[in-house]
DNA sequence: CGCGCTGTTGAAACTTGTCAAAGTTTGTGG
DNA sequence: CCACAAACTTTGACAAGTTTCAACAGCGCG
C-alpha cells in the first residue's frame, strides 16, 4: 500500500495505459464516455497492482476496498470450509471485474488468487459509488455488471445442479473457448491456467473424474489434450454436448 | 396491466401500505430514510401487483420494465432447459426482491412463478435509476442487494458443488427456518410452500432422493414431516449437519 | 367420490467418488 | 543447466451415493 505513494510519479509514467487508452475499456466502461467523463474515471482508477502467482488479491473476511478490473493475469475466486474442503466460485480473465460480492457486507466473501501473474486496476468503490452518482451511463454500466454476475451464477447453478460430467466439462471448455475469443485469442487452442483440482472444485467434480472425462473427449475426437494445453477439434460436438437453455 | 389504471382510486384507497408504514420496510428499504426522501421513494414504488398460484411474474426473455418486492406470498424462480429440464434458481419470500436478473439485459433470464398467491410491489426499474442518484443511502443499499444476491448464490453453488444430498437439505431447511424466523414466523415449524420437486430441483437432487432424506431426518429425529408441514425437533442436530464456511 | 397430482418406498443400474499406484510436468537449488 | 523433489495428472479397481424405474399410498380438488 505504502508502495504505490512511493513511486508515485513513476508508476503514472507507465500508466500510459490510463482507461481513456486501454485497450480492454470497452470491457470494462460503458461505451460512449466523452472525455470529460473518462478523465474522471481515470482520476478514480488506482495505479495498477501486480500480483504474482499464488498471491491473493483478497481474502474472506477483509474489508472492501477497492474492486479490481483485470487488466492481464489470471485468477480464481473461491470460498474455504472449516473442514478445508474448498469451491472455486470463478476464473477471471482480462476486462472482468473483481470484488462484487464484497459490497454487501464491506467485507469479501471469498478468496481471490492470482493463478498466474497478473495486473489490476483497482477501483476504490467509495469513489466509484460518487462517481455512478454524475454518470448516468457508468451507473447503467456498473448495475449491469452486477447484474450479469447474477446471470452467470444462474447459469453456473444450472451447470452444477443439472448436467452430468460430459455436459459440464463440455460447458466449461466451450464458455472458456468464447471469452478467449472475444478477446482476441484463439477459440480452438488455449492453456488451462488452472488445476484440475480446480476445475473440478467449480465444476463439482473430483479431479480423477475431470481427467477422465477429458481422456474421453480425446479420445472421442473432440479434444486434443497436452496436459494444460487444449485444443478444441471438434467444436460442433462439444458444443452439441452443451444443453442449451430454452429461449 | 390495464388493470392498474382502471381502478387506481381504490387501489390508492387500499394502499395505507406505502413503503413508508409498510411492515416490511426495514427488510426492503435503508434504514434512516428521512420523510422527505420516504415520500419519493413512495411515489415511486407502484400500486400492487397480486398473482395466484401457478401464474407468472415473468417469463424468461420478456422486457425489464420493473423489479418486484414480495410483500406477500411465496414464489420460485428458474431457468428452463430446451428438453425441458428445469433448474430452480431460488425461492423468494416476503421483504426479498426479485428481478435483478433482468438488469444486464433488460430482458428477464429466468421465469418467476407464484407458489401460493402473492402481493407484489412493482418498481420501475428506469425510475429507481433516477431515484437512487438522488438518494445516496438508497443507492448504497440498491448495492448491497445485488450483492446480496451474488453472495447467495455463491453459496448455492457451494452447496451444489460440494454438498451431498443429507447436507443440502439440511442447509436448505436451515436457511428457510432463519429466513421465516428473521420475519416474525416460527423457527422450528412451518409449511413448504414447494413441491419435493422443486426442492429437488433447486438442491441438484431428485424428488425421490429429497423424499428418502426427509424421511431419514425423521427417523433420527431431527424433523418431524407432515407431507409439506415441517418441524425441527433437533435444531442443534441438524444445524450440524451443515457444513460451515471457514471464517 | 374418484381422478390426478404429490409423496413414499424398494430394487437395480449407473455415475461419480475414493483409494492407490505410477507417470509426467514444473520449479528450484545446487 | 541439470537433477531432484514436489506438485500435478492419468489410470485402474472398487465402493458409495444418487438416480432411475416401478409400484403404491395419500391428499386435495373438482
Amino acid at each position: 500500500m505504502p508502495r504505490r505513494h512511493s513511486s508515485r510519479r513513476i508508476d503514472l509514467a507507465q500508466i500510459k495505459t490510463a482507461c481513456s487508452t486501454c485497450s480492454l475499456h470497452e470491457l470494462c466502461l460503458p461505451a460512449g464516455l466523452d472525455a470529460r467523463d473518462m478523465e474522471r474515471v481515470d482520476g478514480v482508477v488506482k495505479l495498477r497492482r501486480r500480483i504474482k502467482r499464488g498471491e491473493y488479491l483478497y481474502r474472506t473476511g477483509t474489508k472492501l476496498d477497492a474492486l479490481f478490473a483485470v487488466r492481464s493475469g489470471f485468477l480464481k475466486s473461491c470460498v474455504v470450509y472449516e473442514d478445508g474442503r474448498e469451491q472455486v466460485t470463478g476464473f477471471h480473465m482480462m476486462g472482468e471485474v473483481v470484488g462484487l460480492d464484497a459490497i454487501s457486507q464491506e467485507r469479501h466473501t471469498c478468496d481471490t488468487i492470482a493463478l498466474e501473474d497478473s495486473e489490476l486496476c483497482e477501483i476504490p468503490y467509495a469513489r466509484l459509488e460518487d462517481l455512478t452518482r454524475d454518470i448516468p451511463s457508468l451507473q447503467r454500466h456498473f448495475h449491469r455488471m452486477m447484474s450479469r454476475e447474477i446471470v452467470r451464477d444462474q447459469g453456473v447453478m444450472l451447470l452444477l445442479g443439472s448436467m452430468r460430467a460430459e455436459e459440464r466439462l463440455a460447458t466449461f471448455l466451450t464458455n472458456l473457448s468464447q471469452r478467449f475469443a472475444s478477446r482476441g485469442y484463439s477459440a480452438q487452442e488455449f492453456h488451462l491456467r488452472m488445476t484440475r483440482e480446480e476445475i473440478g472444485s467449480y465444476l463439482g467434480l473430483t479431479l480423477e473424474t475431470v481427467s477422465r472425462v477429458f481422456s474421453r473427449f480425446q479420445e472421442d475426437g473432440l479434444i486434443e489434450v497436452h496436459s494444460k494445453h487444449i485444443r478444441i477439434t471438434d467444436v460442433a460436438r462439444l458444443r452439441g454436448l452443451v444443453a442449451q437453455q430454452a429461449p
